[in-house]
DNA sequence: TATTGGCACTCAGATGCCGCGAGTGCTAAC
DNA sequence: GTTAGCACTCGCGGCATCTGAGTGCCAATA
């Protein structure tokens, strides 16, 4: 059957094409894999494929290369995903497992992710979402002065200083903190502004205005940990692969070094196949990364996928590999998180 | 006096190759700088300049180009530093004032920096010296697990998770909590290992190991604080001046990326000239650097100096205007970090 | 002694030409 | 549907040539 075969000879020319940069052509296609026919055969195959927009010709008379259709329809009819070597699998854990806080690690994680894939690597730090309290801290600082601390259930804490308008003694903070942590503890992050409302009536007129400053504080903490962020890695990954963007790479990178940009890049992306979610090339709609694939997957905390976490590279990357990397990376790091 | 002109010369044959990227010739330089002499006059105070490696040519027969060594002879003996313009002030201002907790204020900083200088910026983290301890925090997060949190009055917080070996209850945590905050806080995080030996023997002997736990965890945390750490921004700007590479940049990118030979590159720097310390090129001993200039300066806490920032670029920079740049941003950073 | 005009010389880079060969597309035969 | 054969295309590397910016040096000048 042709269709059959067309489609092999597509997988070829991606496999091809990704391993040595080169187009390829009908002949050095029959060499390496051997499908029973000729060259001549193989031609013909191409042509169709080319009719289709699966691959495209750079000069009249070269080898092909696949488009970023051809690419698309690589990953999602042919892509077997292909498992980690076992040191590969060792290099994940013993990288994860000597980390403490959180920052330690993600920072850790999108290392080895970057690492695995030779690809620039991100993580997304756990959002709201479903995110709890677990404490909240006030700490004076000076005798006008309290540090406010927010300690969310996914390890992430915001700190946030205020000024008080009137000094205030001990005892009342430590009330004020014990009130706070007895309302708010263990409760949704996203229900914390109408449980605070109208706490400030819990103390004498005097003090209100001093309480309801802190309270301020706390909302301003919880807008902060409702921000978003992310931290990469691997940049010079990236560089490393200017050969593969037809102009230079710094549009890229600029796009890339806003970090506004990439939330709203992988916010918009959900779940396909193989429980990544892939954009390659054109199908990106950001100015300056129409040249780029860009691969993320979700991670979990306590059972509920909290934040992101991916790769970014030219539209020539290893899809079947990075997929696996991508996907046993958030798996890892959803192990970790689970205690 | 012919020392003095061929200064000169030196001088315009920077400006000239940092604006222009060419190499420079006798007869450009006379035409769009007044020397009130010919051509040929320049040549030959060229060729002076060459004899003392202040000046090469990258090709027989072609214009001249600064060396490292010719560099330096400008920054030390030339380079008045031009103040911001209002403007850049301004930017610095605005974006430094806005921020609140100390993450925010250093990653403002950088990207600042970065914007400021068009060159790759960092900001290192306040380190140990001075600090002091604000607080001990130990939380609960499971009936076995505790989350300790070390507040230094740089405004920097560890945070570390123990696991410990039997349950607790939470007056218990709570004494231990206050205890720790009595003997810890406000004393410089280098005495803390020999304020809390014994600290155990406050307790009963059955919750000793207990206690023993946490104290560990806060040693943990106290070296982890030890851990310089930096944060960069714009890899896209030194990407971009690519070609102000002999090689790839790629080299550069990697030593970058990896922030342990940052900071013992930037910690090995000392205060110099202008207040700021510079390496260019060559005189970085670190493998990959040998085309860069580093340009760092101090920034202070309560008077006393705790980190540094500074920025990275090709040794072709505009030193003039990145050393007014650095020292500007460390001033503003002081004095933010002031309240 | 410092400066200058003049001039021969050098060499990198641009331009243009040529031939090679990989690779295609097509056709006619199997 | 497959294949062999063949003419054709065109990018690329190699080679020769040309040009001009820029130098280095020398003899003349002030």
């Amino acid at each position: 059957m042709v269709q059959q075969r067309s489609i092999e000879v597509l997988r070829a020319i991606v496999q091809e094409y990704i391993a040595t940069k080169e187009p390829v052509g009908s002949k050095t296609l029959v060499d390496r894999h051997d499908f029973g026919v000729s060259s001549a055969t193989i031609r013909n195959d191409m042509a169709l494929l080319e009719e289709e927009n699966l691959i495209a010709a750079p000069h009249t008379s070269s080898g092909r290369v696949p488009t970023d259709k051809g690419y698309r329809l690589f990953v999602d009819r042919l892509g077997e995903v292909k498992p980690l070597s076992g040191s590969e699998k060792n290099a994940i854990e013993t990288l994860l497992l000597g980390s403490n806080d959180l920052d330690e690690i993600l920072s850790n994680t999108v290392r080895v992710l970057s690492k695995l894939t030779n690809q620039m690597a991100m993580v997304q730090y756990p959002t709201l979402g479903k995110s709890t309290v677990r404490n909240v801290e006030v700490l004076s600082v000076t005798d006008t002065k309290v540090l406010l601390l927010l300690v969310t259930d996914s390890g992430r804490i915001e700190q946030h200083t205020v000024e008080l308008a009137q000094t205030y003694d001990q005892t009342l903070i430590d009330e004020i903190r014990a009130r706070l942590n007895a309302v708010l503890s263990g409760k949704l992050l996203s229900s914390v502004q109408e449980l605070i409302a109208g706490f400030e009536k819990n103390f004498a007129p005097d003090k209100q205005p001093l309480v309801k400053t802190i309270l301020t504080g706390i909302l301003d903490s919880v807008d902060a940990n409702k921000t978003e962020k992310l931290i990469v890695a691997g940049t010079s990954n990236l560089a490393r692969r200017e050969s593969d963007f037809s102009g230079s790479i710094t549009p890229v990178l600029d796009a890339l070094e806003e970090q506004v940009v990439l939330l709203r890049l992988i916010s918009e992306m959900q779940a396909e196949q193989h429980g990544v979610s892939l954009r390659i090339g054109s199908e990106n709609k950001f100015e300056g990364l129409s040249e780029t694939s860009v691969l993320v997957t979700g991670y979990e905390n306590q059972g509920n996928e909290v934040a992101k976490l991916g790769v970014i590279g030219p539209t020539r990357m290893d899809y079947s590999g990075n997929i696996a990397a991508v996907r046993a990376v958030a798996r890892y790091l959803t192990k970790i998180l689970q205690n």
